[in-house]
RNA sequence: GCUCAUGUAGCUCAGUCGGUAGAGCGCGUCCUUGGUAAGGACGAGGUCAUCGGUUCAAUCCCGAUCAUGAGCUCCA
């Protein structure tokens, strides 16, 4: 029989004979790996284990401790989904079922939505597919004979799918016992190679992500290859839920929605807007010290404005509608770049006065449908923290960068220590789409790629993502839980400089068109703060803490000092209240841990004899009596350090 | 906007197979003066989301509306 060679990642080769398959190689190297392979990347790409080899390969084997593996995994898992609720509901239509980060789904066309009782006999239903542990089969047939065959079972979902692929590609079909599926793979083995696996909700989905198209009803569910790790999954989502911003919201009492006012409509309680004037500050000082200047604008402005920004054309499914006054027509601002072009046109404006950095948190309003609400992160009144840097082309690198490091700087002062950096560019497909010359597009992205270059950070391209008109550079911040939100945005605009027709005047006495960038480091205020409570499950660092220390008097006869006390502390610049309630410490404890306040000074006889507060921190514990200037200082240090 | 679910005291939630409702927490008053996560007693609080319909009678059944939640799509 004849032999071939198949090269290990670790660049090891190795004598196969002609046909191996992938489970036999795997097997060949160690036992642990025989039973750990879910897949195989063959010259790259991705194969069932059973695919026979039939020459010289790259081989590689997928486990799950790899992306792919995982997705491989939960594809199957999504295989025996929908081979459960085949059994179950024989009159579902199968559409599509694919792995998604963390998990996996699968869209069904049924009559009547699935209950969380139906949930659980699928699951059920499930774990007995995969006891029964099925091999899954592929085969590859024309399109014709797959159109027939799905014709023929009353899949028209499968039909329509079959009949778009394009003309020469492979066509596979998955068969497990009497399922079939029309799809790609690759695919475990067999269904009992799943270890761990949970169904989580059903939610209706459009065919397609359409609304025009028929709604179906999604079943949403994960795998793991072992139990614990897929209790581990599950407790990380209840861990999210506990620090759900609404909820913590609500509980330490930073914000509300009230349906008399409408929806997505924000009001910031006292705890809540001090938390919020203390990011303000902290913001408006960092601007001020990298020259930009503050400025306001108004809220509305006549309709004629945003026609010449491009807005009513292309923004205005998110304005709300005009408001007549003295006959002409006002919109509410959906966006504050318009009104910082006029400032820029009130005078000329010299290339020696560039750039011009003008920030504003700036309340605008868009509609948003109301289905996509929620909380503070998606609203309809928001405030961001806007801010628009007019300069020459050769100065855009520099602008650039700069934004780009008070973004970083930011981010690190918030406590978001990780952070994905896309570049996003035009879609190379579609260039019709976008305003402005090729040289244009070209020496923006050059600029944003010269600037992360310049600054050594990484970052990936995302085609398509662009802004119409210009590239971006968008950052995507991780919070604790390692979950993903949007951050920092820096985009260069060409549109509305020429729309507005702004120039400058050269070196050269004749006008040129600067460049506008266009960023946000927080996004707005709604949203980095609802982002924040989630971040720190509401215990925010002493520096943005609302309450920063409550003394609390043992006794009534220890009032007195600890009003001293808080008043001394007061003095020092910290936010400090004493609870003189007539309750017991545990009980005063108790109900600022709850509110996580961040210190909790006990004074009794002993304190006021020494002059001394019993410092408890709400992570660390009692840390015992220190002096009350001794804690004045500490606290100022903490405060200074942004811990 | 669409599909489904939910809406009962400030909060979290029971409950009534149709006869106008209850707990815990919180709040108020009193007792208690207690050293690191809930001391005790008493009390006040609800047009059961809103509007209609069926019924002798609706918080409960039906319909509409509004809001919230899980998704679909989009974005700060």
């Amino acid at each position: 029989m004849a032999q071939i060679q198949i090269t290990l990642p670790d660049g090891s080769r190795r004598e196969y004979p002609k046909g191996v398959k992938p489970s036999e190689i795997a097997a060949s190297l160690s036992q642990k790996l025989a039973k750990n392979a879910l897949a195989a990347k063959v010259d790259g790409r991705l194969v069932d284990l059973n695919r026979p080899i039939d020459g010289d390969a790259l081989v590689e084997l997928v486990t799950f401790d790899s992306p792919e593996g995982q997705a491989v995994y939960r594809h199957t898992t999504a295989h025996v989904l929908a081979q459960a609720v085949k059994r179950l509901f024989p009159e579902a239509r199968l559409t599509i079922g694919p792995a998604i980060e963390d998990g996996f789904y699968y869209d069904f066309d049924v009559e009547k939505p699935f209950t969380p009782e139906d949930l659980e006999r699928i699951e059920a239903e499930m774990k007995k597919l995969i006891q029964e542990n099925l091999p899954l089969e592929r085969s590859e047939v024309s399109r014709k004979d797959a159109v027939a065959l799905f014709k023929k079972a009353g899949e028209p979902y499968k039909v329509e799918l079959a009949e778009e692929l394009p003309e020469g590609e492979t066509i596979s079909l998955y068969r497990q016992d009497g399922f079939v599926d029309l799809c790609a793979g690759p695919h475990l083995p067999s269904t009992g190679r799943i270890k761990a696996v949970k169904l989580l909700s059903a939610a209706g989905a459009y065919w397609r992500g359409d609304e025009h198209n028929r709604m179906l009803q999604r079943i949403y569910g994960t795998a793991f290859d072992s139990q614990k790790d897929l209790e581990e999954h599950l407790h990380k989502l209840e861990e999210a839920k506990r620090r759900d911003h609404r909820r913590l919201g609500k509980e330490l009492d930073i914000f509300s929605i009230h349906e008399d006012a409408g929806p997505g409509l924000i009001f910031w309680h006292p705890k809540g807007g001090h938390v919020r004037e203390l990011i303000e500050n902290f913001w408006r000082e960092e601007h001020r010290k990298r020259g930009y200047d503050i400025v306001y604008s108004p809220h509305i402005a006549k309709v004629d404005l945003w026609k010449t920004s491009g807005h009513w054309g292309w923004y205005r499914e998110n304005m709300y509608s005009p408001m007549p006054i003295d006959e002409v027509e006002y919109l509410l601002k959906p966006m504050n770049c318009p009104f910082h072009i006029l400032m820029f046109k009130s005078q000329m404006r010299s290339y020696r006065d560039l750039p011009l950095r003008w920030a504003e948190l700036g309340t605008v309003y868009r509609y948003e449908r109301s289905g996509v609400l929620h909380g503070l992160l998606r609203v309809r009144g928001f405030t961001q923290d806007d801010a628009h840097i007019f300069c020459r082309p050769d100065q855009l690198q520099q602008e650039i960068m700069g934004v780009v490091d008070l973004a970083r700087f930011m981010m690190k002062s918030f406590g978001y220590k990780d952070y994905d950096v896309k570049l996003s560019v035009r879609d190379p497909n579609n260039k019709e789409k976008y305003a402005g010359s090729e040289e244009v597009w070209q020496a923006a992205e050059g600029a944003l790629v010269g600037a992360l270059t310049a600054l050594g950070i990484p970052y990936e391209v995302d085609e398509g993502e662009a802004k119409f008109y210009g590239p971006a550079i968008d950052i995507k911040v991780k919070d604790a839980l390692g979950r993903g939100w949007q951050g920092p945005t820096i985009q260069c605009d060409f549109n509305l400089p020429e729309r507005f027709d702004i120039s400058y005047v050269g070196e050269d006495g004749a006008p040129h068109r600067p460049v506008m960038i266009h960023r946000t480091v927080l996004g707005s205020m709604e949203r980095f703060v609802g982002g924040l409570i989630e971040h720190y499950a509401g215990a925010f660092p002493l520096w943005l803490s609302p309450v920063q220390a409550r003394v609390m008097p043992i006794t009534d006869r220890h009032h007195e000092y600890a009003l001293r006390v808080a008043e001394e502390l007061r003095a020092a610049g910290l936010r400090a209240e004493v609870d003189t309630r007539n309750e017991k410490v545990n009980y005063k404890i108790r109900q600022a841990q709850v509110e996580k306040v961040p210190y909790m000074l006990v004074v009794g006889d002993k304190e006021v004899e020494a002059g001394t507060v019993s410092v408890r921190h709400r992570e660390t514990g009692d840390l015992g009596p220190v002096k009350v200037e001794e804690f004045k200082h500490r606290a100022r240090k903490e405060i200074e350090e942004k811990v």
